[in-house]
Parts: structure tokens; C-alpha cells; sequence
DNA sequence: AACTCGGGGCA
DNA sequence: TGCCCAGAGTT
């Protein structure tokens, strides 16, 4: 049924992609890797703006592990509250500011497979903070990217598992982090869940999602 | 694969 | 009022 778009239209997407958001980055506000542990955490079915409109304020006091576990529970809660799941986010913090500290010296690690470790950190957020805080190569597929992606055939997987395989197969290695900020732009502002603006898309000789909406 | 956690913004 | 948001963990 559905199907992958040809190298050289993914390569016309990539290419359009990379005019229309040259400057994509991670709209996280942060000043350290922990920071950005931290905040893309919160981010978890939460908008990046309600997220760093609670991190400017946590930063300003507790950016650190060793800060943060000053706080109770109750208290982080009161303070992440507005992100949502702030019970579960504050418990999940808390656990691996504690294993940051014992494990780590407080220092956040810069692997994928360390960073899957700890507690509220699955294979997205720690794609996230090695590819942006760390700069290593990392395909961090979120519901923007497996929607956009798939919607476009830049790949045809089932799950966010196969996206990432897929993505990190059909995109060159040094495009993986800017094409995840810019498919989330593009995802954000035209490519959305419900009702996208095809009309207004720029890649949308491109797309099989538009091909077939039209046919 | 389905279910739970969740307040806030917007139509 | 209903739907959705830079997911992760458990069953």
C-alpha cells in the first residue's frame, strides 16, 4: 500500500528541508548537558514552550543533581506541575539525580546505553542529549518524527523502532540531528496530527501523503 | 499491543 | 467539552 519515497526524492526533501530551516535547533533552553537531561524529561507529552517556561525558573536555583535533590518530591512536584505526569516526572528526577551522583559523579553520561539507564530516560530523550549536548550522530524519533516521516515515505515503519532504523539508513550520518529538528519544524507549523496544510507545504510535490490525498 | 500518567492551551 | 502535546514504564 504505502510506500517509500526514491533516493533522489528523499534527497529533494532533504535538500528543501535544509533551505526552509537551515538554523533548526533544539528549542530546549538549556546550559548543560543536565540541564538538557532535565528538560527533555519534562518534555514528555508536554510543549517545549510550557517546558522551559518551568526550567527557567528550576534552573535559576537547583541545576544541578546535587541542587535538585535538595527538593522533596512534593516540592519538585509544585514546581513542574504545569508539564504534566509531574508525579511520575518528579520520582523518575529524582531517581537519576540520586544514580548521577553515586554512579556518575554527577556527571551526565554520553552514551545511549548509560543514558537508557536512568529512570523517565528511554531511547528519544537520550538520542536527544547525546546528539545535541554531546554532538554524536543520533536519530531521536519523537511523535513528530514518526508521523511526519512516515506521512511523507521518507520511510514506512510501523513503529518508532523501525522509523529510527529507517531514517538512520536512508539519511546521511552528519543530517541526523538537523533533520530531526527540522521535520519537528516542519511538523509543528505545517505537517500537523490533525489537520496539515498541504496547500502551504513545501515539499509536497514530494510527498505521498499529499500524491494520495490528491488522487 | 494496550494502558497509565496529567495539567494547560486551544477550538 | 474534547482533543492534543519534543514519551516512558508496566503488564
Amino acid at each position: 500500500m504505502k510506500k517509500k519515497l526514491s533516493k533522489k526524492d528523499i534527497n529533494v526533501v532533504l535538500n528543501k528541508l535544509e533551505k526552509l530551516y537551515p538554523h533548526a535547533e533544539c528549542e530546549l533552553a538549556y546550559n548543560s548537558p543536565f540541564e538538557l537531561l532535565i528538560s527533555t524529561i519534562l518534555a514528555a507529552q508536554c510543549t517545549d514552550v510550557r517546558v522551559n517556561k518551568v526550567t527557567s525558573e528550576l534552573y535559576k536555583e537547583y541545576n544541578t543533581p546535587e541542587k535538585i535533590l535538595e527538593l522533596s518530591q512534593e516540592e519538585l512536584e509544585n514546581k513542574i506541575r504545569s508539564c504534566g505526569f509531574y508525579s511520575t516526572k518528579s520520582k523518575n528526577i529524582l531517581a537519576t539525580c540520586k544514580i548521577l551522583i553515586e554512579n556518575y559523579d554527577g556527571v551526565v553520561p554520553d552514551t545511549r546505553e548509560e543514558l537508557m539507564k536512568l529512570p523517565g530516560v528511554g531511547r528519544k530523550t537520550a538520542n536527544v542529549v547525546i546528539s545535541n549536548a554531546y554532538g554524536k550522530p543520533a536519530m531521536a524519533v519523537d511523535t513528530h518524527v514518526f508521523r511526519v516521516s512516515n506521512r511523507i515515505g521518507l520511510v514506512n515503519g510501523k513503529n518508532v523502532d523501525e522509523t529510527e532504523q529507517q531514517l538512520m539508513k536512508n539519511i546521511p550520518k552528519n543530517l541526523w540531528t538537523d533533520t530531526h529538528h527540522r521535520i519537528i519544524f516542519l511538523g509543528r507549523r505545517i505537517c500537523k496530527a490533525r489537520k496539515p496544510i498541504c496547500e502551504e507545504c513545501p515539499i509536497n510535490e514530494e510527498c505521498l501523503y499529499y500524491k494520495g490525498k490528491v488522487m
